[in-house]
DNA sequence: GCTAGAACGACAACCATTCTCACTCTTGGG
DNA sequence: CCCAAGAGTGAGAATGGTTGTCGTTCTAGC
């Protein structure tokens, strides 16, 4: 198999990610590998998540802010993100495993899925009560 | 109603984006606002999506190069992307509306939705082949 | 060893988005 | 009406995550 000796910058950054609660971003990546002695280019570390993701270990999401973050594709996490504030919390559901919704080979034509995003987007607690106080 | 008049820009941008088929970027909907007698900035095409947002009509997702794309709330519509050649084709499918999911307000806690996306990256069938081709 | 080709890193370039700030428009009190 | 305060706006600069460039380094295969 020439993937682990190939690239060998895949195996650190993978495992960085696995050890990690949460979702990192390619320049946090950066940072914290620089910390160990699998130090790597910036560029590098985009072409390795990219290659990552296209063999189905990785999976990505933009924040509102524009930047990705990544974890470990088995992750299976969603979000509710506030459109004002910006704040984020924790989905405890997704709606693929949940659902009777098995993805029938049907609809997705010949198409291979590796992750999936699936995110909600809204207005926090407090951001509704500011909206209240403000007219509305 | 403060709204409509408060806000002038707000009611043609709405209306190109319902009378457009597909999504647009603030840059296309900047574009295509010159071309009218509604001409905008681009700084307030951004601050009018931005209001839209918030106030519920229009929704918006990030696409894999980065920008963002508009369209009003109410096209339930989601996205197959590949990872590799960045195809897109659509999803006939929403697992909001075909699951059982009623997203119990138990999940939310105090959350309004106002919008959602759900899409799917993955290998479109010619990659998928060339893959093969090239090894695997 | 030697060479061709892939992988890599530092840095420049890119470009969507946000920020700045001077200007204009609206509005309500005098 | 007139004027001042505040909100809205637009041109252009600044920002910042991501991608491209290109010379160097590494790796396989001979
Ligand atoms: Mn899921
Ligand atoms: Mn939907
Ligand atoms: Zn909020
Ligand atoms: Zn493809």
């Amino acid at each position: 198999m020439a993937s682990a000796t190939s690239f060998p910058r895949q195996q650190p950054l993978l495992q960085l990610l696995q050890q990690t609660d949460g979702e990192l971003s390619a320049q946090e990546l950066h940072q914290r590998l620089r910390a160990t002695r699998h130090s790597t280019g910036l560029a590098t570390v985009y072409r390795v998540l990219k290659q990552l993701q296209q063999a189905g270990l990785v999976r990505c999401r933009k924040l509102p802010s524009g930047e990705a973050v990544y974890a470990p594709v088995d992750r299976d996490e969603h979000h509710l993100t506030c459109v004002q504030c910006g704040l984020i919390q924790a989905l405890p559901l997704c709606p693929i495993s949940s659902g009777s919704l098995g993805l029938g080979a049907v609809l997705l034509q010949g198409f291979r899925p590796l992750f999936h995003t699936f995110e909600i987007h809204g207005l926090c607690s407090r951001c509704q009560q500011h909206e209240i106080a403000g007219d509305e």
